[in-house]
DNA sequence: ACAAAAGTGTTAAACTTACACCCATGC
DNA sequence: GCATGGGTGTAAGTTTAACACTTTTGT
């Protein structure tokens, strides 16, 4: 480095840009069964012997204990800490809430809209995490407030497709409800995407929100769109959800809970058999033919 | 609001938390005929009468006027003004260096390590711009000195692949060439994908770096990895390089442009059958049979 | 016996791949 | 005529989708 240079660096005030607050938010995904008593006797009654119980789609959210929106639900975030990446950030924050470490991490978007956090200029960056809620010890209610699994349900209402030759004009409606115990929140997000020679444009707005803090109806829509985007196009992001072993039926039940429609299991087995390796493993005493427990092909998964 | 929210929020001090500066640098893509003299020549020589001429993929670089890395070539680019979204950002940056308004805009990272730049601590949000180059007027040279489109050539060689039942390895060094002229800048990065059961991990590293300012070598690299693996599984994008009307084969060679490897033409010109309509258009005295124009069927390209 | 889940086989349809071939033009 | 690009047909191979069917268990 010349002399000349860091005299310029020295004189360089970084400062004289308005320096906005950099966040993360996380949508913390994980397939499984209900907590609540009511629900596991229903698994267990004499009629259903035989039934898996049935696992649903959560998102981890946390009770806010300050204003703004207090005693709202939010997505588990925190500041960007000085010498922090932001997936650092992001993976700090997530093995503090749930002591997981090595959970399946991905950036899905930016939200820096003016006045979406009464605060100030909050720049948040969303992540969407996956893991096999199995494996996590939500920490226990602090300052912070309570946090916890709620199940999530998304229904989706198209209320216009214009489909031209040179345009076309899509809205939609998505209706989410989020339910924990007998909390129960919901919010109603409208998509619309606009397209036309050289301009594509999707926004999302919130029309109506229940117990949910700032935008965050907005990125848990937002991230599970990209979740079932991602499914769709390559399967391999479900594997996140599962344990180290596991059965096709169950890797198929995590494929339909996350689609929102059953597949066919002769062909869905035909289609995962070169991401599995089948083994020793067997589930017995579950009143039916005992299945093969697989794990993952690692090598496979990346040719 | 209540009263005590409204206390609560007046007496929160945002700038507790040190706050970064936030960037957006872009990677702004085009297809275009090489525009030195020498290959203009090369291109209408009685020879080559009939043939097409060769069009390269270029990146949009802007030589610094000052330092850090005074006198190197980098993205466009610039900081976040207050009041403005990230993407509001990058367009704006976008319409200031290419007078063009609707090119496509992605983004594609998020890099905030520390020391990337010297003047401090700031974010970049790295977005990916695609836009027909003809359309494109570059903004003549000022205190940010000169832009110019630079053809990028980016070679692969694998140097390690490593694939077990329960672990994956992957090392592969990318050498990336950007020419202008007589200008030649290169850089060498280095691509380690590591994967096991419960981790997966994707690192970028320069390792060599010629004329090229920051990390941007490396979000180079990045940038084009994204066009052409997005290319590879939804050709849909290629279309934001090509003019309102267009041959099929024009369109063949921007996606061979892309991928780096020929198509075969009988098959491309059936899968893209559906996403382009036939114009009144054609293009004759060009020394071999008339090439029939097409448009976008923008209807099909969103269901 | 029987309900529930585990697991396999078969077929038609759709798509992909590779290659061969003809067409139209300007010099 | 001929080089060059424009454009189409066809057959083999692969993948997908739908459905029917057999196996194994605990009560």
């Amino acid at each position: 480095m010349t002399e000349e240079e860091k005299e310029y660096l020295k004189q360089y005030d970084i400062t004289k840009y308005q320096q906005p607050s950099i966040a993360t938010d996380m949508a913390v995904f994980s397939i499984m069964e209900d907590e609540s008593t009511v629900e596991q006797e229903k698994n267990r009654s004499a009629e259903n012997y035989r039934k898996i119980p049935e696992r649903k789609m959560k998102i981890l959210l946390i009770q806010r204990g300050n204003y703004p929106y207090k005693d709202c639900w939010a997505l588990p975030g925190g500041f960007c800490k000085k010498g922090e990446d932001v997936q650092e950030t992001a993976r700090r924050e997530l093995f503090e809430e749930t002591n997981v470490k090595n959970a399946y991490l991905q950036p899905i978007g930016i939200f820096g809209e003016v006045g979406r956090d009464p605060r100030g200029w909050i720049i948040s960056h969303t992540f969407m995490a996956l893991m096999d809620g199995k494996k996590c010890k939500l920490r226990a209610g602090t300052d912070a407030g309570e946090a916890h699994w709620f199940a999530i349900q998304l229904e989706k209402k198209e209320m216009k497709k214009e489909l031209k030759e040179d345009s076309a004009s899509i809205l939609n409606e998505y209706c989410l409800k989020l339910q924990y115990e007998n909390i129960e929140l919901s919010a109603t997000i409208f998509e619309k995407k606009e397209f036309e020679q050289f301009h594509e444009q999707v926004t999302y707005e919130i029309t109506e929100c229940e117990g949910i803090a700032f935008d965050h109806g907005k990125l848990i829509v937002y991230a599970f769109l990209a979740l079932q985007k991602q499914t769709e196009q390559d399967g391999k992001i479900v594997f996140n959800f599962m344990p180290e072993t596991f059965t096709l039926t169950e890797l198929q039940k995590a494929f339909e809970i996350i689609l929102g429609y059953p597949l066919l299991t002769a062909n869905f087995r035909r289609k995962m058999a070169d991401y599995v390796i089948e083994t020793e493993e067997i589930v017995e005493g579950a009143g039916h033919r005992p299945a093969k427990k697989f794990k993952r092909n690692v090598g496979r998964f990346y040719q």
